[in-house]
DNA sequence: AAAGAGTCCAACCGCGACCAG
DNA sequence: CCTGGTCGCGGTTGGACTCTT
């Protein structure tokens, strides 16, 4: 029992001491290059391997979140567009914070970016959204309330359960408006229709 | 001008899924 | 099946930058 708890330990040390060989931290315009170099060569995969052979002392992991983030062909900088962010608001309410998935609904953008995004921006959009209808509401009838609440609860009990931790807050979200596609362009209603079949 | 608060975003961490041996 | 290695994802952190007082 304690032996076991000891070679816990050491295993702990072990990995701790190879993770402060590693590089970590910023990446250097130099490092970006190699790694670059690197994945031309044998493409976006075998992270592990990428990053012996570029002779950076980062782990794979880390070889692959910069390139998945910052140096792949085709990624968007920039301002997030007011349709951009409309997008992710409603994939969002549809799929919670799945982030990769909603990143493949938007060209250029990744996963990481949309996540920041809607944490700095969207969470605190929504939040106001929500205290601004609190208030509102208090002034309204109370049988309206019931049902409004009643009516929310129904349809979050159908939802997915790994999306929970993120929904609390949006019970209360008026779906109908939201997911209203009525003045939609067709477009927009194609990649929603084509997404759903998909799932 | 300086200090503290707030914001943004790149990067790290831990965990679960997947797959080859 | 089991196990170890690898990958991908979502959550979190830390530091640089900006804003406010």
């Amino acid at each position: 029992m304690a032996e076991e708890s000891i070679n816990i330990e050491k295993k702990k040390d072990d990995k701790s001491v190879k993770k402060e060989m590693m590089n970590r931290g910023a990446w250097t315009a130099e490092e970006d290059r190699k790694l670059a170099e690197v994945i031309e060569i044998h493409g976006p995969k075998r992270w592990k391997k990428i990053a012996t052979k570029a002779g950076l002392d980062r782990c794979g992991k880390s070889c692959r979140l910069r390139w998945m983030n910052y140096l792949r062909p085709n990624i968007k900088r920039g301002n997030i567009t007011d349709q951009e962010e409309d997008l992710i608001l409603r994939l969002h309410k549809l799929l919670g914070n799945r982030w990769s998935l909603i990143a493949g609904r938007l060209p250029g953008r990744t996963d990481n970016e949309i996540k920041n995004y809607w944490n700095s921006h969207l969470s605190k959009k929504i939040n106001q959204v929500e205290k601004h209808r609190e208030s509102s509401r208090r002034e309204g009838s109370r049988s309206k309330r019931r049902r409004v609440v009643g009516k929310a609860r129904k349809e979050g009990e159908g939802e997915d359960s790994k999306s929970n931790g993120c929904e609390d807050s949006k019970d209360e979200f008026d779906h109908d408006d939201f997911f209203d596609f009525s003045n939609e362009s067709p477009l927009t209603l194609e990649w929603v229709s084509k997404f759903l079949e998909l799932r």
